[in-house]
DNA sequence: ATACACAACGAAAACGTTTTCGTGTTGACA
DNA sequence: TGTCAACACGAAAACGTTTTCGTTGTGTAT
C-alpha cells in the first residue's frame, strides 16, 4: 500500500543501467535497439506500470491534445447535449476536453480564455456570452485566432470573426415552425422571443415574420413579444407569465404560439391552461430546442429540434482537422445543421 | 494581422540582451534585479502580451492546476449542476476542471482515468458509473490513490476506497419524503426505485421502508416497484410506462408514490392522469432530484432537492484543500449534505 | 591489413519555466 | 591598500519526453 509515484523514463534507466534513450526507443519498439533489450525494459515498463508523462509530452510536442470549451452555461440541456457530442469526437480522436463556464459574463469569458490559451490547450469551441454579443466586443477572440489558436464558434455566433463556425439555419427552422401553425389553420399566431442582440432570437423572429410572407399574412406587432431574457434567471419567470398572461388577454383570439426556446412555450402553455384555453384545440403550441421539458410536458410539445449532440461532433471534427492539417488553411467554412420538427401532441 | 505565436522567456531575454533568468526575476519582481531593468523588462513583456506557459509550469511545478471530473453522464439535470459548482471553486482557487464521460460504461471510466491520470490532472472528482457498481471492481480507484493522486467521489460512492466522498442522506431524504405522504393521509404508498446494485437505490428504497415503521405501518410488496434502469435509455420509457399502469391497475388504492428520480415520478404522474386520477387530490406524487422537469410540470412536483450545485462546491473545496496541504494527510471525510423536501403541488 | 557497413547504444538538445548557486562589479570602511 | 558586503546579473539544473547525431564495436568484403 506505499505510495508509488508513476515511475519515468529516468528511473527505469538508472535500474536497468542503460540511457534514458535506450529506454525512450526501447519502449517505442525502435529497430535501433536489440530485442534482447527491448525486452527486458519492456517488460520492466510493464512491471512498473509505466506511462509517459502527458505534460512532459504536451510541452515537447507543443500541443496538448485537449480542447477547450468556453459555454456560457452548463445546466442546460442544449449545451451540455453539445459536451457529448464534442466529447464523444474528440475521445475517439485521442483528445480530451476542458471546460469553462463565462456564465453568459463578458469578463469570465475572457478570464477563462485566457487561463486556457496559454498551453493548455490546442484550440477552442466556444459559444459567445449574450454580455459579449450585447457589447459586441470580439477582440479576445481575434487575439486568440491570431496567436494560432483555432476557434469554432457553435450556436451563438458573430460574422465578423474569420473561424469556423457550427449553426443552425434558424431562420428557416422558425419559419417551418410557423409555417405548420398557419398550415394548420391558425389565424393569430403569436410570439414569444428575445431581444434582439441575441442572434439566435434575431434571426427566429425573422423566420415569424417570413411565414407570414409566405402565406400572405401580415403579423400582428401585437402578438411579438419580445421578453429581456436577461431577466429570465430563475427568480423572473414569474414575470414572465404575467407578460404571458397579459399577450392572452390582450389578444383573446390567439390560436397559435410559437416560442424560440422551450421553456418560454412551457410556461406559455401553463398560462394558457390557466385561463381555460384548451391545447391543441384552442391554441396550439411549438418550442424551440432539444430539451427534456418538451417531451415530457402535457401534452408533449412540438418542437424544433436543434441536433445539439451534432452540433458538438461536427465542430470537434472542424476543430480537429484544423489542428492536424499542417498547412496553414486559412480557408474557414459554416457548418449548418438541419433542424428538424418533431411533432407532438401540442399541435393538431 | 500577421500570426504572432505567444512570446517567450527566450525570446524576450534575447531582444533585450539579457539572461532568461533575468528575465524571468524581472517579470516576478524580485529584488534581484535593478529597478531599470525591471522596468524595461516588464514594459516590453506587457507590449508583446507575455503570460507564463501553462504546461512549462505544470512540468516543473509538478502540478497542473486542474482537476479531472468524471462522470457517468452530462446530459443530465444533477450532475451538470455539480460541474457548476466545482467550476465555480475550482476557478475561484485557481483550477480548471477536465471532464470525461464514462457514460456509465466500466471501460470508459477506466480509459478516461488512464488518460488523464498521467500528468495530466492533480486529482479527481467523480462519480461511479452504474457498470462499475455492478461488476464492483474498484481497482482503477485504488490505483490511481495508491499512486499519490487524490480522488473525491459524490453521490454514487462505495465504501470499500478510502477517500474523500459527499453524499447526500438518501435515507434520510427519502424517509423524509414518505413521511410527508403518510402524514398527508396517505395510506397505500408506493415506490418507483432502481435495483438495487445502484447505492442510492438501495439506501432510498430503505427509506421508504423506514417511513412506514415509524408509522408503524408495514409497507406492501405489492407497491415496490423495481424498475432495471440499464433500461431507461430514451426508447424504453414505454415499457417503463406499461409498468408503471400495471401497478396503479393491480392497486387501484394507490395514493401516493413516491419515485427515486423525478422522470420516474413524471412518467407516473402522466399514467395516473391517463387513468383518470387527480393529482393531489386522488394520489399525491414526490420525486428525488433538483430536476427542471419538477418545476415545470403541470402539477409541478414535490420533490427531494439533493442540492447538486452545492455537493459539486463541497468536492471541490475538498479536493483541493488536500491538494494545497503538504503533509501527508491520510485522514478522508464523508460529507453529507442536507436535502430539502421542496413542496409544490403534487402533495397536499 | 584496410576500409567500410551495420548494429546497438549514449550524449545532448529541445520544449519553457523557476530557482539555486555562482560571479563580477561596485562602494564603503578600516 | 586590502577586505567585505551589497548589488545585479548569468549559468545551469531540473521537470520528463523525443529525436538527432554521434560513438563504439563487430563482422564482412576488398
Amino acid at each position: 500500500m506505499a505510495m508509488k509515484k508513476q515511475i519515468t523514463l529516468k528511473q527505469i534507466a538508472k535500474e536497468l543501467d542503460v540511457s534514458i534513450s535506450t529506454v525512450s526507443k526501447a519502449l517505442r519498439n525502435s529497430i535501433e535497439i536489440s530485442e534482447d533489450t527491448k525486452d527486458k525494459i519492456q517488460a520492466f515498463a510493464k512491471l512498473y506500470n509505466y506511462r509517459p508523462n502527458n505534460i512532459a509530452l504536451s510541452l515537447k510536442n507543443r500541443k496538448t491534445k485537449t480542447i477547450g470549451i468556453i459555454i456560457p452555461e452548463i445546466v442546460h440541456h442544449f449545451f451540455s447535449k453539445v459536451i457529448r457530442g464534442i466529447e464523444l469526437v474528440a475521445n475517439k480522436r485521442g483528445y480530451n476536453v476542458i471546460v469553462g463556464l463565462s456564465n453568459e459574463s463578458f469578463d469570465k469569458e475572457v478570464i477563462n480564455m485566457q487561463m486556457l490559451a496559454n498551453g493548455s490547450i490546442d484550440g477552442f469551441i466556444l459559444s459567445i456570452s449574450k454580455e459579449t454579443l450585447l457589447q459586441q466586443d470580439y477582440h479576445h477572440f481575434n487575439e486568440t485566432i491570431n496567436q494560432g489558436m483555432p476557434i469554432v464558434m457553435f450556436d451563438r455566433v458573430v460574422n465578423e470573426i474569420n473561424c469556423d463556425k457550427v449553426i443552425i439555419d434558424d431562420l428557416k427552422g422558425s419559419k417551418n415552425a410557423v409555417n405548420k401553425l398557419l398550415d394548420n389553420g391558425c389565424k393569430q399566431v403569436a410570439i414569444i422571443t428575445t431581444k434582439d442582440y441575441v442572434s439566435v432570437g434575431r434571426l427566429r423572429t425573422q423566420g415569424y415574420l417570413e411565414a407570414f410572407e409566405e402565406h400572405k399574412m401580415s403579423p400582428n406587432a401585437n402578438l411579438i413579444l419580445k421578453v429581456d431574457d436577461a431577466l429570465v434567471s430563475e427568480d423572473h419567470i414569474e414575470s414572465l407569465e404575467t407578460e404571458v398572461e397579459q399577450l392572452f388577454k390582450n389578444n383573446t383570439k390567439i390560436d397559435g404560439v410559437f416560442a424560440v426556446n422551450e421553456l418560454y412555450a412551457i410556461i406559455a402553455m401553463k398560462v394558457a391552461r390557466k385561463l381555460g384555453l384548451k391545447i391543441p384545440e384552442d391554441v396550439q403550441f411549438i418550442g424551440f430546442t432539444d430539451g427534456v421539458l418538451s417531451k415530457h410536458a402535457t401534452p408533449s410539445l412540438t418542437t424544433v429540434s436543434q441536433h445539439g449532440q451534432q452540433m458538438g461532433e461536427k465542430a470537434a471534427e472542424l476543430l480537429i482537422d484544423k489542428l492536424e492539417k499542417d498547412d496553414q488553411d486559412d480557408h474557414y467554412q459554416t457548418v449548418v445543421i438541419e433542424t428538424e420538427l418533431i411533432l407532438r401532441n401540442s399541435t393538431k
